[in-house]
DNA sequence: TTTTGAATCTAATCTAGATTCATAAATGTC
DNA sequence: GACATTTATGAATCTAGATTAGATTCAAAA
């Protein structure tokens, strides 16, 4: 009944298999959200990955729906908390924009690299049911704030360019780190390639000259 | 009920019933994936937006894959040939950076304002099955080429900035650009501003100082 | 040993859609 | 105004997948 992960210090707890196949189905359906897509992606796949029968998913989720809205709400939360801790490691001293190419850092490592949820979000977020999306709302509300913030904190400090419309090139933004996992592929092109080419963009397209 | 505007100056068609018929079913299918996406796409959602019953749609489209597949392939056309056009109307004489903000903004009528079609194609190029990308492989890559000509172009006359992964820029601008319809809407913001605001972002992104 | 409960399986059920088909309207043709 | 062709339908079929029901396995506790 548990799912939460509340071993922390203590030997080999009891319960730790169901949590670790618990956690097995939820990496794997955030590998086939990522690569195939909220369409395609069946239940037998997920279960294929994780190496078990379909019914089994039953005993850890009470349906593949909310299977998939675990992986997406775990998916943003991740992208969210990545990008605020490497925020965070930051001097105070750092300026606005760089602290903006920071973000841009961070957003496209977690979602290229580190996790098959953050780009299992950013690939299917406007593909999904009403339902999965309105669970989602509040987390991705959150994560955009971030982003208002780090662009209107640049703005106050004169170190965004006039005439943009603040939102607009928030979204844009959004859109080329979210773009990324349809094109990026680790055999054609290096992954620190892209993020200085991202933020060299953002740097010169947001900043004052 | 024309959803197409053809019909101008001639005289009623005398095929015109059938053809017309299957025009509603296509924009009908066009408009449901650019609102609901393929995973929600059912064949019901544009039989009734058509005014038909399902069945119907067999009279004009083998399947729904291939319906869906050519509302893609039209889309991908119509997103290109827009964006040829426009580009065909500058004088010659127009420098490499105003081409390509040329091409941002009918990018952007077009995907926004103008087509069901092009909404669809960029909302679910990342969604399809392997068949309908198959299908669609040649057209999209068309209209990548196009950009990867102005990119060059612009290069080529020193109008691009040194240190950027051009292939990395160009998907990244593609991206912001294709993400749009996920964020925008006519009623919380004007497209002009959309545009103003991509066309700055990519001139002082991309451009030399 | 026996019992139990967690974890998993196989086989059966249930359902939403896509597709087929045999016919009905509609439309045009002589 | 009867015939042929085009267009569309309602009712049946077919299927992929999700979900449920009912075993089965097995390690650990009693």
């Amino acid at each position: 009944m548990d799912t939460t992960g509340r071993n922390s210090m203590t030997k080999p707890v009891p319960e730790a298999k169901s949590a670790t196949t618990r956690d097995r189905i939820l990496g794997a359906a955030a590998q086939v959200l990522s690569l195939k897509g909220y369409a395609a992606t069946r239940l037998s796949d997920i279960a294929d990955l994780a190496g078990l029968r379909p019914p089994a998913v039953y005993y850890y989720f009470p349906s593949r729906e909310l299977l998939i809205t675990e992986v997406m709400v775990v998916g943003q939360l991740r992208l969210r908390e990545h990008v605020e801790t490497e925020l965070a490691a930051l001097p105070d001293s750092t300026p606005p924009m760089d602290r903006i190419c920071a973000a841009v850092q961070a957003h496209l490592q977690v979602a290229l690299d580190l996790s098959d949820f953050a780009t299992a979000v950013t690939r299917n977020s406007g593909q999904l049911p009403d339902e999965v999306r309105a669970r989602l709302r509040e987390e991705s509300g959150a994560y955009l704030a971030l982003w208002r913030d780090l662009l209107a904190t640049a703005k106050a400090a004169g170190a965004i360019r006039d005439g943009l419309d603040l939102r607009a090139a928030r979204m844009l933004v959004m859109g080329a780190l979210n773009w990324t996992p349809e094109w990026w592929n680790p055999r054609q092109g290096s992954l620190t390639a892209v993020i200085r080419t991202a933020q060299g963009l953002v740097r010169h397209g947001l900043g004052t000259p």
